[in-house]
DNA sequence: AGCACGCCGACT
DNA sequence: GTCGGCGTGCTC
């Protein structure tokens, strides 16, 4: 008898063989089915068929039921989820739990059904003046089909009590009743006008070709489309997937997260207005039935275009052609919970065992992309210039140190800054200005001269913790009370714990009396649908100022705005995070990509107290190349590797003393485990512990494969077999650069 | 001897 | 994960 290798459901995966009885039916891997498993039944997920161990031959337990008569899971997707399991460490089950959403697997869940009335005889005019007299409901229904020249028409459109009136025609034989299923649709109601393909202009073109050349090589490499904001990437998007779709093959769309989901799905929808259920999303807000029904659609291949965030990368796409990731630098690809996986990268394998083309899309692409594309791993295409043929708007750095010089108090908006913003407003143009706001990881910077408080060991910023009153380095643990005024300039301001953005905002008002001013922060954004009202109301330019933090300056478009003003660039830039200037320069860059559209030129004013920073000066020109190169130099000079996994090991535990001593404990049996090239840092305070009365304590292990680096780190942490409230975090940075 | 508790390994 | 075997230690 043939076994089949069968992973069962739980939370530790448990990997045993079943015998395939012939009344199982067509067992298949990637089949749900349900085992007997001690004295109980299980449910579980087919691996692999295979002649079972011999030392088990004979004693087999039968599957007992399959239930799916199709696998659910395609062997590419099997194959995709063994490898993230293996290479973010995290147990198969787990990652197969990311493939069927729960909906999906439970048996029971199904379709929605509603009653359908179908026209079956079209009533001739005097049979129907003889129904207006004797029974007028009946005779509405059947006009109403006359006149919305349908053959179908739900039930419910008729109203209550509609049931007896359509039973009584169904007697007659006008119309039949049916049950249908109907599908869910998480866009039901939104109005989608037909768009035509836009002309492209030579280096749109170019890209388009590049792609359409990938989807058709016998070895494809990744595409990095490089574009500059407004430079009409999205239109080669919908052409290289109109393209996919004419050809038979399914397309998916990533987009860094759930709020830009609804715009990228209204183009996708207006381009395919003619098959608008060709277009699926994919994303954990959706209802259950939501996610039943387009999980079903795009399985099924009615749909074959998905869009949706990095857990649409194990959408069940059937013959996938094509992949994009948009804004493929963005950091809302890396899941930062269990199970820690990367979306952008996992759809670059995706598409790798699929053999399709994949095309990752950004403004300013993330490191790891650009040096792929320097050393041929993958293929660069670029757009320099903006599709409506603006300039790329000017971007003017002001040094606070002495743009504030005659003020007192903290200068939150600059003279210059205000200026720009009167202008800007007699003109009756839009103005978007960014706050960087003092997230967890609060700096103190003083706000007269910008001096940062730093450690005395590590010259690290220190962080200012709130509940103990402390600053507190992330690095070596130094505590020190908060400084009464600025070491460097004397001022007391020092004191001020920042300005966030309500602060601002009624300062805005101060200054601006007549202007409409809206402010979006994550307060704001915590209402349901608040952020996309607010969003719909600037662009009808009901709102002249709109002021937030890093959340409005994601993938937006406003034609009207001609001013981006960001109040503070420094935040961004103290923060204890090896990529603070790569993000830093990123978010700038795409926020001055926002600023003019159309005939309207665009302007950028930054607030600095460091204007020499790479990151800004990089920024100011528009500059990602040279921003890239520098960084990627100053990895040579450092002589570190340029592509550099990272795994972080985080023991947790209520008491600080078991905690730092299991990481010790660790840590010296890690040192002996290193395969050669691979380094770690000594044991150190974890940053920022996430749950109070929780110590927590990291190795950061370096080395050429993160996948060596995680399974050491697993094996470890098994062997070491953490009692007591020990919990172990293995976090693999999958491609980082330090 | 009888019972409660908790650890640990097997589960096909 | 979940179940049950078994050893420990306490009580009757």
């Amino acid at each position: 008898m043939q076994a089949a290798r069968i992973l069962v459901d739980g939370q530790s995966d448990l990997v045993l063989d079943y015998g395939i009885p012939p009344e199982a039916g067509d067992v298949k891997p990637g089949c749900r089915v349900q085992v007997p498993l001690r004295n109980r039944t299980a449910t579980g997920t087919v691996l692999t068929l295979s002649e079972p161990a011999p030392a088990w031959k004979d004693r087999l337990k039968p599957i007992l039921k399959l239930i799916d008569p199709e696998p659910l899971i395609s062997p590419v997707m099997m194959n995709l989820a063994s490898w993230a399991a293996d290479y973010y460490s995290v147990a198969l089950d787990q990652m197969i739990r990311c493939l069927l959403p729960e909906t999906v697997r439970q048996e029971n869940t199904a379709e929605k059904m509603r009653k359908m009335v179908y026209l079956e005889k079209t009533p001739a005019r005097e049979e129907l003046d003889a129904l207006y007299r004797k029974a007028p409901r009946q005779a509405q229904m059947l006009d109403y089909f006359s006149s919305a020249k349908q053959q179908s028409a739900p039930l419910a459109a008729f109203g209550a009590g509609a049931l007896n009136v359509a039973r009584s025609l169904e007697a007659k034989g006008f119309i039949s009743l049916k049950e249908e299923a109907v599908h869910r649709d998480p866009s039901t109601g939104e109005q989608f006008v037909p768009t035509q393909p836009m002309k492209l202009n030579s280096q749109q073109q170019k890209a388009l070709e590049e792609i359409t050349a990938m989807c058709a090589a016998e070895r494809k490499k990744p595409v990095l489309l490089q574009g500059v904001t407004g430079s009409g990437k999205t239109e080669v998007y919908l052409q290289a997937v109109s393209q996919i779709v004419k050809s038979g093959k399914s397309a998916l769309i990533m987009v860094p997260e759930i709020s830009l989901t609804p715009q990228t799905v209204q183009r996708f929808k207006s381009r395919f207005a003619e098959l608008p259920s060709s277009v699926a999303v994919l994303h954990s807000l959706l209802s259950d039935g939501e996610r039943f029904d387009e999980w079903h659609a795009i399985r099924s291949g009615k749909a074959r275009i998905v869009i949706g965030p990095r857990s649409a990368v194990f959408a069940p796409l059937q013959n996938l052609g094509l992949v994009i990731v948009d804004e493929e630098h963005d950091a809302s690809y890396k899941q930062e919970s269990s199970p820690r996986y990367h979306g952008r990268d996992l759809a670059v394998l995706r598409a790798h065992l699929e053999n399709c083309a994949v095309l990752l899309g950004s403004a300013t692409p993330s490191l790891e992309s650009i040096h792929n594309a320097l050393i041929g791993k993958y293929s660069l295409v670029k757009l320099t210039e903006r599709a409506d043929g603006q300039q790329l708007p000017l971007i003017r750095i002001l040094d606070m140190k002495t743009e504030g010089r005659n003020k007192s108090g903290p200068n939150v908006i600059s003279e210059r800054l205000r200026m720009s913003i009167d202008r800007r407003l007699d003109k009756g143009e839009q103005v978007i200005l960014l706050l960087n706001r003092r997230g967890f990881a609060r700096s103190i910077q003083c706000p007269d001269c910008g001096h940062v408080v730093t450690c005395l060991h590590c010259s690290l910023p220190l962080t200012y913790h709130r509940t103990e009153d402390r600053l507190m380095c992330h690095l070596c643990g130094f505590k020190a009370l908060p400084p009464r005024s600025c070491p460097e300039c004397r001022s007391a301001n020092i004191l001020l714990q920042g300005y966030g953005t309500q602060k601002v905002e009624e300062l805005l008002r101060r200054t601006f009396p007549a202007a409409r001013i809206t402010r979006v922060d994550a307060d704001v954004a915590r209402r349901k649908n608040a952020v996309r009202t607010i969003l719909n109301q600037f662009r009808a330019h009901k709102i002249d100022i709109l002021l937030g933090t890093q959340m409005i300056a994601k993938g937006l478009d406003f034609p009207n705005v001609t001013l981006v003003g960001v109040l503070n660039a420094d935040l961004g830039l103290h923060i204890p995070d090896p990529r603070a200037g790569e993000r830093t320069f990123q978010l700038l860059t795409q926020v001055a990509g926002r600023a003019g559209r159309g005939d309207l030129s665009g302007e950028v004013i930054i607030q600095t107290f460091t204007p020499q920073s790479p990151s800004l000066q990089y920024a100011r020109h528009h500059d990602t190349d040279g921003f890239a190169a520098q960084e990627l130099e100053m990895r040579r000079t450092f002589d570190l590797p340029p592509f550099t996994h990272i795994a972080v090991l985080t023991i947790r535990s209520q008491h600080e003393s078991m905690a730092e001593f299991a990481t010790q404990t660790l840590a010296a049996r890690l040192r002996g485990m290193l395969p050669p090239p691979a380094t770690m840092t000594d044991p150190m305070p974890a940053p920022i512990p996430r749950a109070h009365g929780q110590f927590r304590f990291q190795i950061t292990v370096k080395g050429p494969s993160a996948r060596i680096l995680s399974r050491t780190l697993r094996k470890l942490v098994q062997e070491a077999g953490l009692g007591e409230d020990l919990t172990a975090v293995i976090d693999v940075d999958a491609m980082s650069f330090m």
